[in-house]
DNA sequence: TAGTGGTCTAGACCACGGT
DNA sequence: CCGTGGTCTAGACCACTAC
């Protein structure tokens, strides 16, 4: 019932109007969870718009995780995943930008340092090997926020690091400094307690909460060129993850 | 150059091997970040494609962040982003088993309560006020992992829960026992120090390292219909998100 | 066997960016 | 102005599911 519904000469587009039509009956509850959508076909004949524009819509949907659609079954509305959380981190610089805070950074130490069994390890090279280090202090809204320590396997290469570390990531120094480019990684998120020699530059008692963020950088997706981590303070730093019927346009 | 490349006889749908080939061109280095690719129509001309399934192909890799597309102007290789990170938490049951553990709870407590303070303002209902409440241990492999406490406000409807608890999810709890359905959620998740009434039921010493993943359920975007928390265990927990070049079919 | 979603085609018009 | 990506069309074949 009531077609009458895609307006051809919106500046929106017939896909995303659609979106909104079926977006809109499933949030009324005209489509409940488990209920199967009209097939493609029967929707592009009721709105008067081609399957590829309906799959196009239904795809918006399905991105969202309002519905799901199973070959040979059908489309279906989804029960919303209200349990379920996505945490997102950010480049640091642009992490604190999006929430509004100032990002700033002090170099504690740069050199070329020899593994320890830890380093090694987790470069995969030998231990006592010299090793490239850097390690700062990132603030917010000129607070302490985080402590950073990174290793990269040493490239005799150019010289060394220098006041770029003022703004550049991780990955973009090792792509400045090394023969090797990473170009995959891998990041583990842990609580944990400050170590005693961090407390002081966090400027947190010891003992206190903190997020660890541990980072590994591959190259070519087999060997280690760079590892390190963020040590977040645990009384300013918390991911926050939404789930909500959206209406925004895009 | 050479573009005898599509295997139509194979299981592989075109789109995907083209997405495959494009990657493969972008991780050899043949094309740069910041380069732009072929535009759309001479893909399909080179490899004997449609324009669609040219765009479906580069839809693939730009949802990886391997390419953006910018109107007007042709779709760019991007820089990997190594530098972020996604964390996602699944359903404490199917997160566990996704890693391979095996998932069981333990009924701690469950009953109708007097809101504190803290329970009241998060909960938006008075101070005293009475509230649903529960606690549950959760554990993975035959340990403890987790511990769960939550409140809702109070609706004389049902009886109350019961073993339920052993299997469901505070979303799907909630939509059993009130009135008023949640239909979005927003999670919060920090560091912080296991309360020492919590540090028994984990078995971890006081002072021990966890994350906290904080949960409120809402009803149509407005009123607060649930609200709680997870504590995991510091040593037991972390989060992991990995950015690679992916072969892998789906 | 009939209906579903997944994929593909060969056209088309548009708004936009750079010339 | 031309080339770009964004959108749309009206067909088509396939694999899968359910009956």
């Amino acid at each position: 019932m009531a077609n009458d519904k895609i307006n051809r000469n919106s500046f929106i587009p017939p896909y995303f109007q659609l979106a909104q039509i079926l977006e809109q009956k499933i949030l009324s509850g005209e489509f409940k969870p488990g209920d199967s959508l009209p097939s493609e076909k029967d929707l592009g004949k009721e709105y008067n718009l081609s399957r590829m524009t309906v799959r196009k819509c239904l795809n918006v949907l399905a991105e969202r995780g309002l519905v799901s659609a199973h070959p040979g079954r059908g489309t279906f509305v989804s029960r919303p995943a209200l349990d379920r959380a996505v945490f997102t981190f950010e480049e640091y610089n642009k992490e604190m930008m999006r929430r509004g805070l100032t990002p700033d950074a002090q170099l504690i130490a740069v050199n070329v340092i020899k593994a320890t069994d830890e380093i090694g390890k987790k470069l995969m090279v030998e231990t006592n090997q010299r090793v490239l280090y850097y390690c700062r202090l990132l603030f917010a809204d000129n607070t302490p926020m985080a402590l950073e320590r990174k290793y990269m396997r040493f490239n005799k290469g150019r010289p060394i690091l220098e006041n770029e570390l003022q703004y550049k990531a991780f990955s973009e120094i090792i792509s400045a400094h090394n023969e090797v480019l990473p170009v995959s990684s891998r990041m583990l998120m842990r609580a944990s307690l400050v170590a005693d020699e961090d407390a002081s530059l966090l400027q947190v008692p010891p003992g206190s909460p903190v997020l660890c963020l541990e980072q590994f950088l591959y190259s070519n997706d087999e060997t280690v060129v760079g590892w390190g981590f963020f040590i977040f303070r645990g009384d300013r730093y918390s991911l926050v993850s939404e789930v909500r019927p959206l209406k925004g346009v895009e």
